[in-house]
RNA sequence: CGGAGUGUAGCGCAGCCUGGUAGCGCAUCUGCUUUGGGAGCAGAGGGUCGCGGGUUCAAAUCCUGCCACUCCGACCA
């Protein structure tokens, strides 16, 4: 067989990284993009994934004590227009809907239909902040109201001029938190610890190392006090904001109106808060953990942890299948997502399929371990040099051990690349001159920097942007190129 | 919205300069042989060449208008 080593994906990460990704995603057949400008459609496999770290991430936030709710796709235009700063962010990138009705026009093609034109135009929520304000101002009467901790998993729409499939489409999905509360301090503690459960999701769940901070304000959420964010670094260098948590203080309450009734008897206005993570994630994971090979799935999120490949031979099928069979009822009973291959291709091909989807083990059963019961497993993200026979049990009782070690390995190896591209520089021509020099990755440099007269010019020439100011670096500003 | 590029079979591309029967690789289907890291041979199916005008006996090819997508910027999760 021609074995002349090639790589699963072309072209290579070194080669052409924009373009690398996208064939990642269509070899890992999570997504595809849309008859629709911008928009994307995902998968089967891209959905599963998603749907685990839903999984995952709503039961974090209930227990934090967060209800899941749902409100309208649709905001009235009003309401958009309530918080001045707000309109100021998003007006730009709002789809609107004007008609209710379609009817034939004279060249007999549909169209909206004139006399169905809306008095006041629906806006498809680009964030709900406003509609979900409105509910709390009727809900949310005195004090003994407070804390009121809404959550809705949903999509919404903004009208992107540049899409890129999970980093950056019209429509994405997300998850958008808002929380009311009495006081200031509650508010602002309550976003920082949306925030420390956001670096938890992402770290101990989707093995991407993050670093915490907040927001310069210009890079603040249009209508927010504060706006926190959790940074990764993907491997080429460039940053990616993967989820934020806003401290609106009273912002979005006063134009709003959440008004309560304090403990004093007095009508005092409620201090809320709002925090998101989107699909964008599935692309941070894709840049952070993905090989020149394809993708490679955090154990503890992967669609499948294991799959099994039957290696299948004329004189053997019945033996090997039935087999086969009975491993993967043990991991399942294990509680593993264990996907056995027994689709009618070659097995070499579905051995590259695996290896394209990330698929977090792969265990091979052919004639030999059936004959001896063992089972030969290779990890994904070690490659061919951690293929291994054992017998069934040895590694039914390891099993869960090899996934936590791979989970942890992943958090590691990206931790170390991503630590390795921080930069402390102590000058703004410093600074430049390694952005000049190509340097992929953070720059860490005290904040006073933003103050410097030739600052706005430097960051413009080499497209960066202040990703934070990280709790870890009081004093600090993190600057990169980012997506 | 600027700058660049690309639209030809499911995917990736050649053909265009110099107009003349629409091709290649992979995938698909059939048969046989194979089978532990991308199999071999033989055969088969599959196309309004992005869309609309124009030039011409003849257009994937030349002219022209439009559209879509991708990349790089500006904007943003």
């Amino acid at each position: 067989m021609g074995k002349k080593p090639r790589t699963a994906i072309t072209p290579t990460r070194e080669e052409n990284f924009p373009e690398w990704y996208q064939q990642v995603i269509k070899a890992a057949d999570m997504a595809e993009n849309s008859p629709v400008r911008g928009c994307m459609i995902i998968k089967p496999y891209g959905f599963a994934l998603w749907e685990n770290m839903q999984g995952v991430f709503d039961g974090m936030i209930k227990e934090h004590g967060v209800q899941n709710a749902y409100f309208p796709l649709l905001i009235p235009l009003e309401f958009i227009s309530r918080e001045a700063e707000h309109v100021e962010g998003f007006a730009k990138e709002c789809a609107v809907v004007t008609h209710h009705r379609l009817e034939q026009g004279a060249d007999g093609k549909l169209q909206p239909a004139e006399a169905a034109k809306l008095e006041e135009p629906y806006v498809i929520r680009p964030t709900s902040e406003t509609i979900i304000g409105d509910s709390m101002a009727r809900w949310i009467q005195s004090y003994r109201d407070l804390p009121l901790k809404l959550n809705q998993w949903c999509n919404v729409m903004r009208w992107e001029m540049r899409t890129r499939m999970f980093l950056r489409t019209s429509e994405f999905l997300w998850q958008e938190g808002h929380n009311a509360f009495e006081t200031a301090e509650e508010a602002r503690e309550d976003s920082l610890k949306m925030l420390e459960a956001y670096r938890h999701f992402a770290e101990d769940y989707l093995a991407l190392p993050v670093i915490t901070g907040e927001k310069t304000e210009d890079e603040r959420f249009p209508g927010a006090v504060a706006t926190y964010t959790i940074e990764a670094l993907m491997q080429d260098g460039k940053a990616l904001q993967a989820g934020t948590s806003h401290d609106l203080g009273q912002n979005f309450s006063k134009s709003i109106g959440i008004k309560f009734q304090g403990r004093d008897g007095a009508e005092q206005l409620a201090h809320t808060t709002s925090w998101g993570i989107s699909t964008r994630m599935i692309g941070g994971m894709i840049m952070v953990h993905g090989d020149d090979d394809g993708m490679i799935m955090p154990p503890k999120v992967a669609p499948h942890q294991v799959v099994i490949l039957p290696m299948v031979m004329d004189d053997n099928e019945e033996q090997v299948m039935t087999y086969a069979q009975k491993a993967a009822d043990a991991l399942k009973e294990k509680g593993i997502r264990v996907l056995l291959d027994s689709r009618e291709m070659r097995t070499s091909d579905k051995m590259w399929d695996a290896i394209k989807k990330g698929i977090s083990v792969r265990v091979e059963i052919g004639g030999r371990e059936a004959e001896n019961g063992e089972v030969t497993s290779v990890r994904r993200d070690l490659g061919r040099e951690s293929k291994s026979t054992e017998g069934l049990d040895a590694f039914l009782n390891r099993v869960e051990l090899t996934l936590d070690q791979m989970q942890a390995d992943m958090l590691q190896a990206a931790k170390a690349k991503r630590d390795d591209a921080i930069k402390d520089v102590s000058s703004l021509a410093e600074l430049e001159a390694m952005f000049k020099d190509g340097h992929p990755g953070f720059v860490r440099i005290d904040a006073v920097v933003r103050n410097d007269s030739d600052y706005e010019r430097v960051m413009k020439e080499y497209s960066l942007t202040p990703r934070c100011l990280p709790f870890d670096d009081a004093g600090k500003v993190l600057i990169a190129k980012a997506y």
